[in-house]
DNA sequence: AAATACTACAACCGCAAGCGG
DNA sequence: GCCGCTTGCGGTTGTAGTATT
């Protein structure tokens, strides 16, 4: 787990965003070279960021077989996940082929919370609903917590519009857990069978790409510097990605493992 | 057209756990 | 067992782009 360091040097390490030099440049080492050790990549890339940065680049933006683009197919999978696990979102990113935590976190924080709060809104209201008719004669409340003037200060009108018939309540989809299982998917992507048990997918998928990614590596260990990113001098910050893309032909999104092996 | 508010995403920070000296 | 270091994780903040006023 530990490693030595070639030295202990007091650097100033650059925070902020990420130059296409920079990236081009974690991404050569590590290409060539695993990266070990991240505070030594760091050095040893000759950039002046921290291990921890380089790694975070890495995983989230540099990595092989990152999938980017729309999140809609994989929504309900995350809210799924999210029910079951919490807020555990590496846990729930090793069940999203090509996504990874922060990008599930973001995505939560940035769409699906909203949902989900809303969601819980309505059912505090259809509750207290409920509560109003059965308790429509008593003076007080029994409890003060379902006071519903304490609770909120949404009109009468609002809440109208917030609580949909009992109808389309009851018809909102149920998940299980096997329910957002695309095993097509996987197959699609990574060559599984789609009788595969979801975790055997994932391990699968992991140890293979590792395992092409090593051979991959053997194969052009000879011409060094052969499969770096070439990220030219566009000072346009999404020409990396799009660079990388490129390279790891990604189609409408989707990474094939075929693709990588052959890069 | 400018100012402001909002949104999405990238990156940082702090903490816990694991490991070796 | 302690200490220093790295890694990994989750929460939070910062920034750039877009929409609205």
């Amino acid at each position: 787990m530990r490693c030595k360091l070639p030295e202990k040097r007091k650097v100033k390490h650059k925070k902020g965003l990420w130059s296409p030099d920079e990236d081009q440049k974690l991404a050569c080492y590590v290409m060539n070279h695993d990266h070990g050790c991240w505070s030594s990549v760091a050095i040893n890339a000759g950039l002046q960021r921290n291990g921890k940065s380089c790694r975070l680049r890495w995983i989230n933006y540099l990595r092989p077989g990152l999938k980017r683009g729309s999140f809609s197919s994989q929504e309900e999978a995350i809210l799924s996940l999210h029910g079951l696990l919490g807020n555990k979102w590496s846990r729930i990113s090793q069940h999203l082929p090509g996504r990874t935590d922060n990008e599930i976190k973001n995505y939560w924080h940035s769409h699906l919370k909203k949902k989900v709060d809303n969601s819980n809104h309505v059912q505090v209201h259809l509750k207290l609903d409920k509560y109003a008719a059965s308790d429509i004669t008593s003076k007080e409340p029994s409890s003060p917590c379902l006071n519903t003037s304490n609770l909120t200060n949404s009109s009468s009108s609002d809440m109208v519009q917030l609580v949909p018939p009992a109808s389309q309540i009851s018809n909102l989809p149920k998940l299980l857990f096997a329910d957002w299982i695309n095993l097509d998917e996987f197959d699609q992507d990574f060559g599984l069978s789609s009788d595969d048990p979801l975790c055997h997918g994932s391990n699968y998928q992991l140890s293979t790409m590792e395992h092409e990614w090593q051979h991959n590596k053997g194969s052009t260990e000879g011409s060094k510097n052969q499969n770096c990113l070439y990220m030219g001098s566009d000072e346009n910050a999404f020409h990396t990605q799009m660079t990388i893309d490129q390279l790891f032909q990604f189609n409408d999104g989707d990474f094939g493992i075929d693709n990588f092996i052959y890069m």
